[in-house]
DNA sequence: GTCAATCCCATTGACGCCCATGATATCCCA
DNA sequence: TGGGATATCATGGGCGTCAATGGGATTGAC
C-alpha cells in the first residue's frame, strides 16, 4: 500500500510542469496508470492526489449507492468531473491544468504534502499557515488516534 | 473496467459531429462495439453515456426488479427506448442525433463529464451550474464516502 | 436527382518524448 | 574521517506526434 509522508517544494516551470517527488513516485510504482489523479479539495485551497487505485476504490464506493439516487448524483458530480488524470512524463513530472492551479492559487512553486494514504498539493505559504493551525487545533482538542483494529479506542 | 473522470469541452461542427475525448475512447477500447451508448437522463438536462457493457449492466439491474411491476415499467420505459448506439467515425467522433441534442439543449459545444463508471454530455454552462449545486449539496449534507472496509472510521 | 451520412485527407496547436545541464546526496576508497 | 567519483533527481528547452477540428469526396437511400 502506498504511503505518503513528508513535504517537498518543487518549481512549476513555464510550461506548467512540476516534478512529483521521487519518493511519491516510488510509492506509485506498482500502479497500472503511471501518474497521479488529482482533484480540488472541497474544504481546502489544495489539490488532493493519489494513484489510480485510490480513484478506483472511490468509484467502488459509489457503486454501493443506488444509481439515479440523489446521493449517488451528488457524490459522483462532486468528485469525478473535476478530477484529472495527470500522467508522468519521462522525468516524473506532471502538467498542472489551469483549473487546478487556479483552485490552489499555484503560480511558480508547489508544495507536495504527504497525508498518509494520499497527498496534497499546496501553494507553499498557504500550506505553512494551514499546518500551524491544524497542529494548534490538534493540541487544543486533545486529538487521539485509535491504534490497530476493531477494538474500541474511544476517540474524540 | 472503464473509468471516466475529468471534463472535456469539444466543439460540435456544422455536420453535428463531436470528438469523444481520447481518454474516454481509450477506456472503451476493449469493447466489442466501437462507439458509445447514450440516452437522455430522466432527471437532468444531459445525456448519460457509456460503453455497451454498461448498458448490459443496467439491463441486469432491471431484472432484479419484479417484471410487470410499476417500477420495472417506469425504469425500462425511461431508460431503453430512447437509448442510441453512436459509432465512432475514423477520427473518434460521433454524430449526435437531433432528439438527443434537443434534450440536452446542445448547440455548438458539448461538455463530456466523467461520472466514474459512465459519463454525461452537457451544455457547458448547464454543467457548471449543476456541478456547483451538487457540490454545495454534498457539503451541506456532509456526504462522505466510507473508506474501505466495514469499520466505522467516525473521527472527531 | 437530392439529401444525408460516412470516409478520407489537411491543418494546427497542444502535449508527450527526448536530451542536456546543474545541483545534491550517496558511495567508495584512501 | 575526509574527499573525490558516481548516481539520482530536479529543471530547462527543442522537436515530433497525436488529438481536435474543418472541409471535400464518395457512397447510399429515398
Amino acid at each position: 500500500m502506498a504511503v505518503f509522508i513528508d513535504t517537498f517544494v518543487n518549481k512549476i516551470d513555464r510550461k506548467g510542469r512540476v516534478s512529483v517527488p521521487a519518493t511519491f513516485r516510488a510509492a506509485l510504482a506498482d500502479q497500472s496508470f503511471q501518474g497521479i489523479v488529482a482533484f480540488p479539495s472541497f474544504q481546502l485551497q489544495a489539490l488532493q492526489c493519489a494513484g489510480m487505485d485510490w480513484m478506483q476504490s472511490l468509484i467502488e464506493g459509489t457503486t454501493r449507492v443506488d444509481l439515479f439516487s440523489p446521493e449517488h448524483d451528488d457524490l459522483t458530480a462532486a468528485l469525478f468531473p473535476d478530477a484529472k488524470q495527470l500522467p508522468f512524463d519521462g522525468e516524473g513530472r506532471i502538467m498542472l491544468p489551469e483549473a487546478l492551479c487556479a483552485h490552489a492559487k499555484l503560480t511558480d512553486t508547489a508544495a507536495f504534502a504527504g497525508r498518509g494514504r494520499y497527498f496534497e498539493i499546496w501553494e507553499p505559504n498557504a500550506l505553512e499557515a494551514y499546518k500551524a493551525e491544524a497542529r494548534r487545533r490538534a493540541a487544543d482538542k486533545q486529538r487521539t488516534l485509535r491504534q490497530q483494529g476493531p477494538d474500541q479506542g474511544s476517540n474524540r
